[in-house]
DNA sequence: AACTATAAAGAACGTTCGTTCTGCTGTCAA
DNA sequence: TTGACAGCAGAACGAACGTTCTTTATAGTT
């Protein structure tokens, strides 16, 4: 039996690739052109070893499906400083799923672009998409999505003189002291932004 | 032709339930046990109404694959205002899928946590996940992950004086004017980030 | 130059798949 | 009470599929 090596990587890229196009994994006779190999056989012993490496695995139809860690991207940690330069690991970190990382709760959770520059001060700008557990408590400091007299609002929950207030992230813009009542319609946990290609 | 109705749902449902499971649409022999029907050509109609109500569709080479519409994550889009509150819309809007969103080419997108503050005027902190194409070719004006003299920085992309320099998004850190040669290593396509729990 | 292992191609074959067509059963309106 | 149609079952069939076995090409070693 022969072991993973380079050429297959490059097989599991280009696996990668077409999954990400179609969500599926073709026959043998797709993966041929694919892969750019000629003979089914040889198409299934690649397969066989990215199974074994546990990229892939098959039903108990026989079918070949992903698993966890086709998905996962390399993430290189500790390594591009923003300050000053430093020398980047070649070594590939540990894996890492986006969704996985961003949603907790699918349930519970929901996507909304930002829209506005009030809170800019935190990084978050117009067009980002905030990743928002709904949930109707918070802490002190911590970002939410408040429903202010009936409207929603983006900003950083903080009390003052016992009374809950909600701060932006921008100087232009004035602290929120509601007047009605102050209702929490969920807590930001995360933000996705996307840089035009 | 008949139309979608209530009972189609949950053949949607079972389909979903079994593809989260098995992250792949089966045959139709083994979507009779699914489904709870007892002939295949029956399973066939129940796809092609599925189809046409854009939950499944086909590829190329015939095999059902799910759409976005599958996976349905609710998006409220133009919703909460930064600025000024604004009503939010009950109504949910499209779907979105953030793996899908940010990596458009698995084999070629690295995740690299971001060090240090020299970009956060760019909204770009310390601790966020930054998703890097690599490529060698960049425009002006793009974030690029650049490799200057062996060693790797996250800085915006521009030209003074015919040469190519990168610029932090901090006053308080210099312009690099690349002495040796300037190699990119990847552009700055999207950025995740995530708030403590 | 012969040997060996690996990488890849090719052929053969039984099984399974998707498709299509026909048949059955219940329901509802005329 | 008959017709019509929708919902579903079942059979038939050719094409495609996965598997296995055999063969060829290439590279490295002795």
């Amino acid at each position: 039996m022969t072991e993973f090596n380079i050429k297959d990587t490059e097989y599991l890229n280009k696996l990668q690739d077409y999954y990400a196009d179609w969500k599926n994994i073709p026959s043998y006779a797709r993966l041929c052109e694919v892969f750019g190999i000629a003979s089914k056989s040889w198409v299934k012993a690649v397969l066989v070893r990215l199974s074994e490496a546990d990229f892939i695995e098959r039903t108990p139809d026989g079918a070949w499906i992903p698993t966890r860690q086709f998905f996962a991207r390399p993430h290189a940690e500790s390594t591009v400083q923003a300050g000053m330069p430093v020398a980047i690991s070649a070594t590939q970190g540990d894996f890492f799923i986006i969704d996985e990382m961003l949603i907790e709760t699918p349930s519970k959770t929901t996507l909304i672009t930002v829209k506005g520059d009030s809170m800019i001060d935190a990084g978050i700008h117009e067009g980002d998409v905030a990743v928002v557990e709904k949930r109707m408590t918070a802490n002190i400091g911590d970002i939410v999505i408040a429903i202010v007299d009936d409207e929603f609002t983006l900003k950083t929950l903080d009390r003052e003189n016992g009374a809950f207030i909600l701060r932006p992230a921008n100087p232009a813009y004035p602290v929120i002291r509601p007047q009605g009542t102050l209702e929490i319609f969920g807590v930001l946990t995360g933000l996705v932004r996307k840089y035009r290609k």
